[in-house]
DNA sequence: CAATCAATTGAAAACACGCTCACATATTTA
DNA sequence: TAAATATGTGAGCGTGTTTTCAATTGATTG
C-alpha cells in the first residue's frame, strides 16, 4: 500500500464514483490470476491441447519442444489452480483440461484475435 | 528452442495430430500478449475505469492508491499496445479506453468469475 | 521571469517468472 | 533385485516486469 501519498487529486467526486464502480479487490485479483495463467505461450498450448484430448507429460513435452521437467512444472501450476485433472496409468499420467470457464476465455481470446488479424480460423474446435 | 531432446515420445500419432491442431506461433504469442496485459490488478482497474469515463493521471493514481509515476508507466504500456488514447488539456492528460475487444475480454472474465464464485459458494455439505 | 504543477522519463531496486539441473519417487521390466 | 522409465520436486539462475526515485518537460500562475 501507499501510506505517504502527497499526490494531488483533481476531481474528488469522479474518483469516489470510480472507486464505487470498481469490483472488490478479491474479484480483481482473481481475475488477474485467471488472465495470468493464460499469458504464457506454453501454457496456452497445453490448454488448447488438453481441451481436445488427454495427453501424457512426455508427449506434451515433445509437442511443446520442451523438457519433461518444464512441462511438469507448468502442469503443477495448472493443477494448483484446478484447471487440469489427471489419471494415473502405471508410471504415466494423462492430463485433461478440467475447467470450462478458462477454456471459454481461451476461445474468446482466439476469436477476437482472429477477427482483429483478419485471418481465417483454421481451427474447427467448437466442441 | 530445444535442440537436444532425449525425451521419449509415447504416442507419435497423437503428438502429430495435436501439433496440427495448434494455432500458429504468431497467434499463440499474440494471444499470450493480450492476456498478459489483463494479468495485472492495477491495469485491470485502469481498464475497468477508463471503459466508463475518461480520467487524468493523478486521479487514477489516487484511485489505485499508487503514485503518478507508476500509473504513468502503466499507461505507457497500454498506450504502446494502443488500448488507450488520451486528450491533452493544458498540463493534464485525460485517458480513455480505446479498444473494444480488450474490454469484451475483460467483461467475459468478470462474468465467468462471478458465475464460478456463485456456483462454488454453494456447498452441498448437508446432503 | 520564477515558482508551481501535471505528466513523463530513465535507471535501478524489488519482485516474480520460467527454465534447467540434479535428484527423488514410483512403476515396470529384465 | 537391478535397471530402465515416467513423472515430480527443490534450488538456483537468468530474465522480465513493476515500482521507486530523481530529474525533466511543458503549461500555467503569481
Amino acid at each position: 500500500m501507499n501510506q505517504s501519498s502527497p499526490e494531488q487529486i483533481i476531481d474528488h467526486a469522479k474518483v469516489q464514483q470510480a472507486r464505487r464502480a470498481l469490483p472488490e479487490q478479491k474479484i480483481i485479483h482473481g481475475l488477474a490470476e485467471t488472465f495470468k495463467v493464460l499469458s504464457n505461450p506454453n501454457r496456452l498450448k497445453i490448454i488448447h491441447t488438453l481441451a481436445q484430448q488427454e495427453m501424457c507429460v512426455s508427449d506434451l513435452a515433445a509437442l511443446l519442444d520442451s523438457t519433461d521437467s518444464a512441462v511438469s512444472h507448468q502442469l503443477r501450476v495448472l493443477r494448483t489452480m484446478r484447471l487440469v485433472s489427471y489419471r494415473k496409468d502405471g508410471k504415466m499420467a494423462f492430463y485433461t483440461l478440467d475447467d470450462q470457464h478458462v477454456r471459454q476465455l481461451y476461445d474468446a481470446g482466439l476469436n477476437h484475435l482472429y477477427e482483429d488479424t483478419h485471418l481465417e480460423n483454421k481451427n474447427p474446435d467448437a466442441t
